[in-house]
DNA sequence: CCAATTCTTGACGGCATTAGTCGGGAATTA
DNA sequence: TAATTCCCGACTAATGCCGTCAAGAATTGG
């Protein structure tokens, strides 16, 4: 799994859905507004959006008074969907035989391999226990265990 | 902190050393020998260890007969100091303000603000908790633990 | 001192990926 | 019919990164 801008914005403009569509419920959000509200260009949103509803995970209603609407509650949409929906997994490692399987000469060149794989079920396993309603209701803060304070650290997984 | 080809080079480079440095133990190991056994160009790895080195990971001796030793046991030198003595750490968020802080119109447009910190705070407690030595003996498969079930659950009270 | 070895440093280029754009098309409503 | 909104594919521009090159400084051994 990749995390580049392309997650960041996707994530940013569902959230945007969920709250819109929480407030008038069940009217169809259009993608204009998602963009004016998040600063983020209208086309490229559709870009996303169309990643996102062949994901399953909104659904899109067209013509006046059309717009986007979740498939399902926020309480039941998880961030991991949604960055898995727009981001193309990526491997890690350039080994021969590259899946899920990693590669078979384990010796010398690829003792690092298992530490890239737990690293990436780790951030999986932790974006799938979160749901958009946490994020829309700011209940994500506070859910990794006892980090020592190196706090200055900024994060990213990639430009 | 970012994860990227240089991050992975480097611990790779680093579990090599370590094992080399751990069987004849106190010599330093060459560039070039890690480069041959690790398939890594030596002018790459001497940019990587250059900021190793500035970062107190590994010691150089020069001339004949020199290399680099690490300046920890393999037990001590922890997977997240490796990562940051090469990538640098790069911001997440376009918000202004952007230090820790995060931006402080909560509101509207930086709801994933708190998503993205909490990640970034996961996975650098998780790469603090893994060592070279981890690495080196694959101890580190397994040690993605199940987050917190699912959010629901997480807040309602018992009667 | 000389010569070989190995780290040190800074600058540079080519490649790949990605963010973001544009224009035309198809469905839906009124 | 006309307006609105999603739909789609191709295109551009730039950013960042991998990796290279070249000249220099310290150390060892003879």
């Amino acid at each position: 799994m990749k995390l580049g801008a392309r997650a960041r914005y996707a994530v940013m403009a569902m959230a945007d859905l969920a709250r819109r569509s929480g407030e008038l419920n069940g009217e169809p959000v259009t993608l204009c507004e998602i963009a004016e509200r998040q600063e983020l260009s209208q086309a490229y949103l559709e870009q996303l959006f169309a990643k996102l509803r062949r994901g399953g995970l909104v659904i899109a209603a067209r013509g006046p008074k059309g717009g986007y609407r979740l498939s399902y509650p926020a309480s039941q949409t998880r961030i991991a969907d949604i960055i898995f929906a727009v981001e193309e997994p990526i491997k890690v490692t350039r080994c021969r035989g590259g899946s899920s399987k990693g590669c078979l000469t384990r010796t010398a060149r690829c003792l690092t391999h298992d530490l890239w794989e737990e690293l990436g079920r780790h951030i999986e396993v932790f974006l799938e226990s979160v749901t958009l309603a946490d994020v829309v209701e700011h209940r994500v803060l506070g859910r990794a265990h006892a980090g020592p304070a190196h706090s200055e650290a900024q994060y990213s997984v990639s430009p």
